[in-house]
DNA sequence: CGTACGTTTGATCTTTCTCAATAATGGTGG
DNA sequence: CCACCATTATTGAGAAAGATCAAACGTACG
């Protein structure tokens, strides 16, 4: 279930087992429902079992901005297990299961156990990696290459749980929040996604995206996978 | 020296005195000058003891992009202590000292004193928080609100480590650097900094800024502290 | 005193937004 | 199973924010 710590930091048999006898409780999600709101004082962190989220923010003016999209396997409250109160809202994207551990017995096995502790800053500052890549994406590029590279980074992302194939992956989001992903409007990001079909580099069947021309789109969206430092065994088929 | 950790977390004296000890070597760095590059491989972890730098990627197209301005007393490298490639470069803004901590006693000290590791965690933490503000920044303001915003959390930052008073501050970098923070042009920085003195708003001379209508500038920047996460104690004076 | 860097200003051009309307699509109740 | 409704996707035309290009002006510093 925490997969994503095990994923990049190798515990021993012994932590592992402590991960799994966290007393945890499991919720079944509706899309739009929030798991937090933005001023919200947690009580527990989560964790996406199954289906996706997405952390947002609103401003005064009333227009939204996602800063990241949960996949299946994310710890997604670390965040407030520690600060008191929430920065931001996380909205379920499809239906999800959600798993719920209280805060005092995981802040106890961090401070029993100091490998998973190790883990969590790790799982911690890879998220903030990715954040500063999302800064760059939505700061300094063009509409083109910030679709191009969100694109990227979801089928590289979403391989290494083995969630997508080397050809493409079902697209958890509307045009619309994918516009709110990458400060733009819908309609904009609709454009660009017709104009990359029409190039050659992706096809589309709904929401489903198949990369055919997967160079070409990384070019594009100048997309290297550095930043999500993925261990080796992170990566199963290495298709990207 | 670790003033940032004890800023948000109590540590005990015990704690304090095991981060007192910790080996460091004090280098001294001239403006422009690079912490670290992108794609290094960091053996340390450093700490801005005076002095101000900036976390920075450049894209493909070569423009740079601005991630974060860490400004003393601010803890630069945990990412580095964990992650193996660094993702980002970090270059120095003003004459600087830094200490660096070699990576195993740190290591170390975080496996046998989770209080510290904690206060670890926390501190990255409120970093991916300033960081998830950015990219709404950077994605849904307009340019008038991206330079107040910017310029309201130096403000409070600054505030909160005794390095501003009520009045204003020494702005650390040049209106081309402010336009790579905004995902703007510094002419259009500069336009907008205009604009915003002819309106009362703040008053410039050179670089020091001086808020004229810090209530005005808040709502037009839509600026609120709370994503800065700051423990009661963090506020000296709270002029802001 | 000259040079380099940063700031300021103007004119023009582009990307992206806005507004608006139409077409698909999926889900729902009868 | 089908008709209807709400949401999402698509397309067009015009507007606007901000970029680009270019030049002049300050100011610090050697």
């Amino acid at each position: 279930m925490l997969r994503d710590l095990l994923s990049h930091s190798a515990l021993s048999e012994d932590d592992r087992q402590a991960v799994r006898d966290l007393p945890t409780r499991l919720r079944k999600l509706d899309p739009g429902s929030y798991l937090i709101r933005e001023g919200d004082v947690p009580t527990h962190c989560s964790v996406l079992v199954s289906g996706f989220a997405i952390r947002l923010k609103v401003t005064g003016e009333g227009s939204r901005q996602i800063m990241a999209v949960c996949i299946p396997g994310d710890a997604i409250d670390f965040q407030n297990l520690f600060l008191g109160i929430s920065d931001h809202a996380i909205q379920i994207l499809t239906r999800s299961v959600i798993a719920d551990i209280p805060r005092e017995p995981l802040q106890e096995l961090l401070f029993k156990r100091p490998a998973i502790s190790a883990a969590v800053i790790h799982s911690t500052l890879i998220e903030a990696s990715i954040l500063r890549e999302w800064v760059v994406n939505v700061g300094r590029r063009d509409a083109r290459a910030r679709v191009a590279h969100i694109l990227c980074e979801f089928a590289v992302r979403l391989e290494a749980r083995e969630l997508a194939t080397g050809e493409g992956f079902e697209l958890p989001m509307t045009q619309e929040q994918l516009a709110d992903a990458t400060g733009l409007t819908s309609v904009h990001v609709n454009r660009v996604l017709k104009s990359l079909e029409t190039e050659g580099l992706i096809s589309r069947r709904r929401r489903y995206i198949q990369f055919t021309d997967w160079r070409a789109l990384q070019n594009i969206g100048d997309f290297s996978r550095r930043y999500l430092h993925m261990a080796d065994h992170d990566v199963i088929t290495q298709t990207y």
